[in-house]
DNA sequence: TGAACATATGAACACTTATTCATTTGTTGA
DNA sequence: TCAACAAATGAATAAGTGTTCATATGTTCA
């Protein structure tokens, strides 16, 4: 009986490990979801949603410092989740492209179900 | 100048709020997207992508103990994103619904672009 | 009932992370 | 060039998180 077990165990494992992403994706995939995973942050996302917004102005939205806001930018900057541009002093920022858009929709759904 | 810009800002802001998910929405979407943002967690999931399975036989094919996977799980399972049944003393968990798959594989197209 | 097994849980610890404060970098206009 | 402003950054701190270890709960079978 061990012995059968053990040996179904095998072949399970063996079939699942084969389907499953490789680690360093699965890696990847966490570390992207661990951007979405705080508040600031997905507000920011948000926000931008409805166009780019220079640094000072999103702070103010986000009654947040200044520098809270450029440290978590900095964060969606290294995720290429968003872009930016400077016009002078100020810098403006943007949404990086339409995946972003996708992925919080995406969870929304399941929010509001 | 400095009027016009702030009446500009003050529209500008309220266009953006009015469009804007509520607080507690966008809190919730962080909270949801925490959850994905571990890599036990992930890979848990990836695994339930294939079938049901009991706690033992995940913390095999993690190689991690009983008791961390155990913890996850109870995660998971507060955010309903698992369910599980009871088979004598095993405990068989599964994917909660197909929102998951479809989270984890929205977040994948950013990964593999 | 009690031994054996599967799972769950609580506390502790190490590690990560978001914010704040102080400072620096970069840009404009006088 | 220098003062004023916008943004970025480094260090420090406080709060949050995942794992481990020990133990509890729940179930089966003798």
């Amino acid at each position: 009986m061990e012995k059968e077990t053990d040996a179904m165990h095998g072949d399970d494992f063996a079939v699942v490990r084969e389907k499953l992403p490789d680690e360093e994706v699965l890696y990847d995939l966490a570390e992207l979801y661990k951007i979405f995973g705080d508040t600031t942050r997905v507000k920011l996302l948000c926000i931008l949603f409805e166009g780019e917004m220079c640094v000072q102005h999103l702070a103010e939205l986000l009654q947040v410092s200044q520098s809270a806001v450029s440290h978590q930018l900095r964060i969606l900057k290294g995720a290429r989740l968003v872009k930016y541009r400077r016009d002078g002093k100020t810098v403006y920022y943007a949404l990086a492209d339409d995946h972003v858009r996708e992925i919080i929709e995406c969870g929304m759904e399941h929010i509001t179900e």
